[in-house]
RNA sequence: GGGCGAAUAGCUCAGCUGGGAGAGCGCCAGCCUUACAAGCUGGAUGUCACAGGUUCGAUCCCUGUUUCGCCCACCA
């Protein structure tokens, strides 16, 4: 067995890169069902395959990869799937992009040929975020890898839309919808993204019939008069009640539209007068339809006038704004211009302005399929985390409208409709048909345009497991234990793989949402390219490697609070990678020729120190476990972090060197033994957040390993063998607070730890009597001592400093370290402290309502803690005389 | 217009069901103490946004105010 010699500072990059592979290879990752173990189970949020990981990505795989891989050691069969999402607009994009790079656009290629080019994409650049997942450390099951277009899913695509359309939840309409002029096709309300943006309400002049006066109308888009079909005003508005029922003479196009009269118009605003485009506005669509008024559609699907807008063909919808005002302002119809804010939609994947644009196009009725995802969280069946999400979801679903699903590209899911050239009749069905169904006639055509993206996600958790099949994976996987994903996508995916999942599965589609937050830079800025504050997930690895990211996102995942991640930190947490790194060293440096194996925790002696950092240990691991149960991410990596650096490396390494460089063989043996214990528990426990390093250290210990992996060994519960040295750890708190009390004389005296000095510890009982003399060494060696003199009611020598730790009187014999100056001022700094706090329980428990009216156990101990401080403040105070009376 | 969240040390943030506020970084002082200078030891630093209320007691619960941030919404 060679010994390998550990490098000084860890180096994540050839660590990682090993053990990834090795993990992979070795089928640790998969999962198999049935298995016999309690199933957990994750579905991925599929990135799309034209994604690169960002910080995310980043932030939502490593908190799923801890629960996974913190649920696999705990003993659960653990399947966490993964796949990519096909990304209908975005990937089209890209390639079109491609194409007009190389001066072609989609239509010379055609439909088919177009499409093959995709596929031709996804094979050699689409998914690289795959490989940057697996850099994470990410431990899905990679076998099982699906995408949303691959053939099962377009099965259960299928399947469903079918069902759907038979049931009469899905169907076509003509109706306004949020069209994007630039990816030239329909999109879902949630598509549209609304940004506040200043703009300007024209008002404009209609000139009334047969009368000299004029109606003015403010529009925010006067371009849209081109396609009016009407003005409406207030029925109970007495400024115009004699004009209902007449004519304006709509200006530039000529034309006479009625003056109408609706609820929906505000008195209050404006002049209160709309003019109401029907074709334009959704609005005025509503209105249209109560009055039966024409909608004249004015655009073409690029957003440019089209025929009905006379004089103005052939402009681009701005450039017509621009004009259209410029000839009212010539006829004399402007009237003025406000500034005026508004909310302008915008296309979420090219943030074009969308256009309200009357087409016909499929939707899904959801109001059938809202009900039941309301009540299966209002009834608990799927717990949102944190809950204030739930409130959230309530208000989305109550009001939730029929869902768009046809989009106009090609990249996508076809939808599986044929419409008969003979009769008309629509033809629905899961295998291509070749007649249609209503009157035989094989002249058919299937429809051109696919299904939204998110049709194809909301199935995710169950078409990944082989739906509509009956797979062994939905019996044992389905629902899925959790669901882990940011907020953003809450309406997109969350909601309507409830609506979904319940539908076709008759079951939620997962036990939990745990909703995080969203990173933003340092500066609490949202990362964006545009901006230039994107910080790369990969640069990160690079540079402070994976587990150090990792912990760091960690750490912050705070619930239902934003990540403001600056660099700084997760240079932190690369140091505390390093620290855990140089305590392994340390450990393997000292347990060479050790062997576990030999050794039973039984059979053992532990000091108190011992028994302290197992006691803590077996505390860390109660609290790892309630924090991961709870998703507090952040208090789990802190509670760790805090044990390893604090309580394991500040204090019991430096505890068992006396021991470990000590003649006794058997205490050796035992600080060998706990040494070995511990590091080997707190690598388990640290697994989950730090991947690499743990397994790296852990496969360097000595000893028989329960497993070939660390991601395979148990992970650490609460062993009761272990509670009972709560007695013992209080010990060794009395211990630590003597050394603190002597090192806080040395600091404050600038005594240099080089130069050793002589203490005396004056106890008042005999059980603290013993408790120091028990740990004489340990005092001796972690203070610095030359000496160390421990008797009881001692008498402080003139001269030495004074320092109380509990109900230990320190002395420190100040001959020839420094004045007597610097310890006057000292110890009047010391009682200042004291006096605050003896002020302040002296107030407090010199109130006859406090001492009446809280309970014995607070009062009693606010007694204890004052007389404490007296006593203390009575000490320091006599030395402070007997010091002042030296000079 | 409706809803949600935040305001705590110089900075970035924790703080579970009310009992004198914590971490990391930064700062000051002293240290190459044979795991680690990406380190060790000691230290300083807060009217817990503001104003009321409930309570023996409020950073925490209630009301209002201010300032930020986000989400939703068809007022031209």
């Amino acid at each position: 067995m060679a010994e390998k010699e550990l490098a000084k500072v860890y180096e994540p990059q050839s660590v990682e890169s090993k053990w990834y592979g090795a993990w992979e290879r070795a089928g640790y990752f998969h999962a198999v069902a049935p298995s016999g173990k309690a199933p957990y189970s994750i579905v991925i949020p599929p990135p799309n395959i034209t994604g690169v990981l960002h910080m995310g990505h980043a932030l939502n795989n490593t908190l799923q990869d801890i629960l996974c891989r913190w649920k696999r050691m705990s003993g659960c069969s653990v399947l966490w799937m993964p796949g990519t999402d096909h990304a209908g607009i975005a990937t089209q994009n890209v390639v079109e992009r491609q194409l007009a790079a190389e001066g072609k656009d989609r239509f010379e290629l055609g439909r088919e040929a177009f499409i093959e080019r995709v596929w031709r994409w996804k094979g050699e650049s689409g998914g690289q975020i795959i490989g940057q997942l697996k850099r994470l450390g990410a431990s899905c099951d990679w076998e099982r890898e699906r995408f949303t277009m691959d053939e099962g899913l377009s099965r259960a695509v299928r399947e469903v839309f079918v069902r759907l359309y038979e049931e009469g939840l899905i169907y076509r309409d003509n109706r306004l919808i949020n069209w994007c002029p630039r990816c030239h096709t329909a999109l879902s309300d949630i598509e549209v993204e609304h940004e506040d943006r200043k703009g300007s309400l024209w008002h404009l002049r209609y000139p009334v019939e047969g009368s000299d006066r004029f109606l003015v109308v403010a529009t925010t888009r006067p371009e849209t008069m081109l396609g009016d079909t009407a003005v409406a005003v207030n029925p109970a508005d007495d400024r115009y009640k004699d004009l209902v029922g007449g004519h304006v003479l709509l200006p530039l196009v000529n034309r006479m539209i009625p003056i109408i009269a609706d609820d929906y118009v505000d008195m209050e605003f404006g002049t209160g007068v709309v003019k109401i485009t029907p074709a334009h506005d959704f609005n005025d669509f509503e209105v249209g339809r109560r009055h039966n008024l024409d909608m004249i559609n004015v655009f073409d699907e690029s957003g440019v006038v089209n025929a009905a807008g006379h004089q103005y063909e052939g402009l681009e919808r701005f450039a017509a704004r621009q004009k259209v005002v410029e000839d009212m302002d010539a006829l004399g119809l402007l009237e003025r211009i406000d500034e005026h804010a508004l909310a302008l939609g915008g296309c979420y994947r090219c943030k074009t302005v969308v256009e309200p644009y009357l087409s016909l196009q499929w939707y899904v009725k959801v109001g059938p399929l809202a009900e039941p995802a309301l009540a299966a969280v209002r009834e608990g069946r799927t717990r949102i985390v944190p809950q204030q999400w739930e409130n959230t979801y309530y208000d989305w679903m109550e009001n939730i409208r029929d869902w768009c699903i046809s989009r106009q590209i090609w990249w996508g899911h076809r939808i599986p409709a044929w419409y008969c050239d003979h009769c008309g009749g629509i033809t629905v069905a899961k295998v291509d048909p070749t007649a249609c169904s209503t009157c035989g006639s094989d002249e058919i055509r299937q429809e051109s345009d696919v299904l939204d993206t998110w049709f194809s996600s909301a199935l995710w958790p169950f078409s990944t497991m082989g739906w509509p099949d009956r797979t062994p994976e939905l019996a044992a996987f389905y629902p899925t234990s959790c669901l882990v994903t940011g907020f953003d996508i809450l309406f997109f995916w969350v909601a309507r793989m409830m609506m979904m999942g319940l539908h076709f599965m008759g079951e939620v589609p997962f036990r939990e949402v745990y909703i995080h937050a969203l990173v933003r830079d340092a500066q609490g800025q949202k990362m964006s390219k545009s901006k230039g504050n994107v910080i790369d997930p990969l640069t990160v690895i690079d540079a402070y490697g994976t587990d150090a990211f990792r912990f760091t996102l960690a750490a912050f995942a705070a619930q239902g609070r934003d990540i403001k991640l600056a660099e700084e930190r997760i240079a932190g947490f690369r140091n505390f990678a390093n620290k855990l790194w140089n305590a392994a060293r340390f450990a393997l440096m000292n347990l060479e020729g050790f062997d576990p194996d030999a050794v039973t925790l039984g059979e053992l002696e532990l000091s108190s120190g011992d028994k302290w950092i197992l006691y803590r240990l077996n505390e860390a691991a109660r609290e790892t476990n309630g924090a991961l149960a709870d998703y507090r991410f952040n208090e789990g990596a802190m509670g760790l972090y805090q044990f390893t650096w604090s309580e394991f490396c500040d204090w019991y390494i430096e505890l068992a060197k006396n021991d470990l460089y000590g003649d006794d063989q058997d205490r050796r043996r035992t600080v060998q033994y706990v040494l070995w214990h511990t590091l080997e528990h707190l690598l388990r426990l640290l697994h989950p957040f730090m991947p690499f390093i743990t397994e790296e250290i852990w496969q360097a210990l000595p000893g028989t390993k329960p497993a070939p992996s660390i991601m395979l060994a148990a992970f650490p519960q609460v062993n009761g063998a272990f509670e009972g040295f709560a007695d013992a750890a209080r010990n060794m708190d009395r211990i630590m607070a003597v050394i603190s009390g002597i090192r806080n004389i040395r600091g404050e005296m600038e005594v240099p730890p080089s130069r050793e000095i002589a203490v005396i510890l004056s106890c008042d009982n005999d059980e603290s009597l013993r408790l120091m003399k028990h740990n004489e060494a340990a005092i001796i060696s972690l203070a610095r001592l030359s000496s160390l003199a421990i008797g009881m009611g001692l008498e402080k020598p003139e001269d030495a400093s004074i320092q109380v730790a509990g109900d230990v009187r320190i002395f420190v014999p100040l001959k020839g370290l420094v004045d007597v100056e610097e310890e006057e001022k000292r110890l009047a700094r010391e009682i200042g402290k004291i006096d605050k706090d003896i002020e302040f329980l002296g107030k407090k428990l010199e109130n006859p309502s406090f001492v009446e009216r809280a309970p014995a156990d607070v009062v009693a101990k606010e007694r204890e803690k004052l007389a404490e401080f007296a006593n203390k403040k009575r000490l320091l105070e006599e030395s402070l005389v007997k010091i002042r009376r030296l000079r």
